[in-house]
DNA sequence: AAGCTACACAACCGCCCCCTG
DNA sequence: CCAGGGGGCGGTTGTGTAGCT
């Protein structure tokens, strides 16, 4: 047996709503409030709607304080940064910018930032000029340096037969990780690169830029490697320090070598579900996980 | 000027979580 | 403890608009 419908579909007005309807719902909502009920609410505020449909116009579009319209530089890297950590939990990223609603930055998210940060063309409209194609590029490349400034910009083709990974792109190695998974590369979370979320055929997968389901960790002993847990929007997550101390993966720290690296990605346990790699700063972190792609190709 | 296309964003759909009785 | 129902959420679709041919 199904579930009983939340309203009578055949009685409710569906498509945009217009103003008379925004009017009424904002008079009723600041005298009365939800009542607790979105469900009861359309019939007492007199509206033909579904109460799901009278949430969301309250919520996304009517309620106070709402903020429409461009996003700052500062709202772009807020959303870049938490989407790389919790993936596409827009409430909770919503809950990090006042005024923005989830919908709101699910959308830009979709049509903008993924587009820009994937390397897609953002322009408006299509470009007819080649003085505007080549403008376009540069702006692309600006912007994919100012959000992942060390070495994730993409130039070439990695070949996944090539053992010496010294000199190639962080970007072409997650790319051919992701192209070419080993049994090990599904316990591989990396963030901070590109935003991709890929799967192998077999069912394996590569997740990058997305950590919520790892949950356990390895401390092998070694200060300065193990786990940290971090609050990214509320949600708890845990990263393998391979970087050094403190703050995760500074400069100065050192990269491990893959025998240090090795035990973790080839023997997955309870206690250690894979390792979790924060590459979003610096040479040292191409360091380490230049051990770890190095690793998986060897193993 | 008309038709086509791509884009932006509002709105809907349906699943899941969690509260309540 | 369990079932039912409302709320919340993410994914998808629909629609209006602006630029291009």
């Amino acid at each position: 047996m199904g579930r009983a419908p939340c309203c009578d579909k055949a009685n409710v007005k569906k498509g945009p709503w217009s103003p008379e309807e925004d009017k009424q719902l904002k008079e009723y909502m600041e005298k009365h409030g939800t009542g607790g009920n979105w469900i009861a609410l359309p019939q007492k505020a007199g509206l033909r709607r579904c109460g799901k449909s009278c949430r969301l116009r309250w919520l996304n579009y009517l309620r106070p304080n709402i903020k429409h319209g461009d996003f700052s530089d500062e709202e772009d890297r807020i959303i870049c940064s938490l989407f790389a950590n919790i993936g596409s939990r827009w409430s909770i990223i919503a809950a990090q910018l006042p005024g923005r609603t989830d919908n709101d930055i699910k959308n830009y998210w979709n049509t903008k930032l993924k587009k820009r940060l994937m390397g897609q063309p953002t322009s408006h409209r299509k470009p007819h000029h080649q003085q505007q194609k080549k403008h376009q590029l540069q702006e692309q490349q600006q912007q994919q340096q100012q959000f992942f400034p060390s070495s994730f910009a993409v130039t070439a083709p990695f070949s996944s037969s090539a053992p010496d990974l010294e000199g190639i792109p962080i970007s072409h190695l997650l790319n051919s990780l992701v192209a070419h998974p080993t049994h090990q590369s599904g316990n591989l979370i990396v963030f901070g690169g590109d935003h991709h979320s890929c799967s192998s055929s077999d069912g394996s997968s590569i997740q990058i830029g997305y950590g919520r389901d790892f949950n356990h960790g390895l401390y092998n002993g070694r200060e300065n490697m193990g786990f940290e847990s971090h609050l990214y929007g509320g949600l708890e997550t845990e990263k393998l320090l391979l970087g050094g101390g403190g703050g995760g993966c500074e400069a100065s720290s050192i990269g491990y070598s893959f025998g240090e690296v090795k035990p973790t990605i080839a023997c997955p346990t309870d206690a250690c579900h894979g390792l979790y790699l924060d590459g979003r700063s610096g040479a040292a972190t191409d360091t380490s996980f230049r051990n770890i792609a190095s690793a998986m190709y060897h193993c």
